[in-house]
DNA sequence: TATTAATGTTACAACTCTGTTACAAAGGTT
DNA sequence: AACCTTTGTAACAGAGTTGTAACATTAATA
């Protein structure tokens, strides 16, 4: 079994079924949606490449697509329906790294995952996702809930050390020598308050940023 | 598969393969060699743990053992022809981990492996455990019974201490130097007191840490 | 058993640590 | 220049922690 996940976003159950029978033959683990807005959801998972029908209920696969995009590196084979709606596709240049035409052999579809898988798969994304939270460093942005939040360059460098170092108790020190430089002499408690200021942006309770008392700080993903 | 490699050094070849049936089964990798500098040539690979037969072509393994010893904390299991043989090695103290005597039933000599194996390997990850109870220094975590229990700081450097020399008497001068600094002059029986209170938070009886009447205290693991 | 020494336990006041807020300086933008 | 954002420090309150002393209990010794 690998350890990829593929998601097949298409509203019709048949080729879903046709698609995960082959996708697991092939040694992938498969997620479905059956919508646009489902298939949003679903990228908070750990998923490796998408399988994205163009036309899809509530949200169709061009806005799917974008969306993804926007927040993710992530490998997209587009389902057409007809040639020239690829053609349209393609002259739009939403992101897809595939375009397929309907109907289409399976084969041939996993063929193609099994490429883009081993073309990504080496690259590091720069992405650290943490349930809810998502920290790409390549975009340098930080989404929350589905939605964008601001932070400051401190607080962004302070979110991205602590990210990186998830279930590690860091202290003061050793957080003001990475985040601030080892050339700065300010005062520890400096950290306390981008702490705060960064867990009022992350939300109510905020479980990411927890406190080691006596030591310094830790972030958690979720259990 | 798990991820450490064994690696067999025996000069005869039946043995190897019956304990490279064996540890496969158990789901180790395997390495072998046949004479002692074979054996010393291997350690630069990521070897997890030794079995050295002691009659060894051009190097013996009482040389290769000192070697390795010299070079790496790596878990070795000395196998000796015969008992009196064993007990020489004993007196001499080269510093490996167990001794066993041929003819052995392999399946013993896998149960050694296995738990040499799992003392070491949290050594590296800053993981110490004991039953029931896990000291992860890393995450500055302690859990008992699965459930994380709440140390304040001075506990938790207290426990860490001794957790880091279980089995060993300690006196309260120690303790005091260690955990509190060896700037730091205050009353004896300070120590006392956490005591009491590390106890409480360890729960019931408590079989961890011993009173050592007239010296001090004792860390102890289960038995 | 009586005595003594050592350890366990508890209470508490002093202390330390952290979260938070406020504020002014620094830096950038319009 | 006026404005806004960011940043570091200081101050304060509240919660948690700590060391000591006093008393209780246990173990060793005579």
């Amino acid at each position: 079994m690998r350890s990829e996940v593929i998601l097949i976003v298409d509203d019709e159950f048949r080729i879903r079924k046709l698609l995960r029978a082959y996708l697991q033959k092939a040694g992938y683990r498969v997620e479905e949606a059956a919508d646009g807005e489902a298939a949003l959801q679903c990228i908070g998972k750990d998923i490796s490449l998408v399988i994205l029908d163009v036309m899809l209920p509530k949200l169709d696969g061009w806005a799917v697509c974008r969306e993804i995009r926007r927040r993710h590196d992530m490998p997209i084979i587009m389902l057409t329906a007809r040639a020239d709606e690829a053609d349209e596709i393609h002259g739009l240049d939403i992101g897809a790294d595939e375009y397929v035409t309907k109907p289409f052999r399976p084969q041939a579809l996993v063929a193609r995952v099994k490429a883009l898988i081993r073309r990504v798969k080496p690259v590091s994304t720069g992405l650290l996702n943490f349930g809810n939270l998502l920290v790409n460093d390549r975009a340098h942005e930080v989404w929350l809930e589905n939605g964008l939040i601001d932070l400051s360059p401190k607080e962004y460098d302070l979110l991205l050390y602590l990210a990186r170092n998830t279930g590690i108790a860091l202290t003061r020190e050793q957080i003001l020598n990475e985040v601030w430089g080892y050339d700065y002499f300010g005062d520890l408690r400096t950290v306390d308050t981008h702490i705060t200021r960064l867990r009022l942006k992350l939300g109510g309770e905020c479980k990411y940023i927890q406190t080691v008392r006596g030591l310094g700080y830790r972030f958690e993903g979720p259990p």
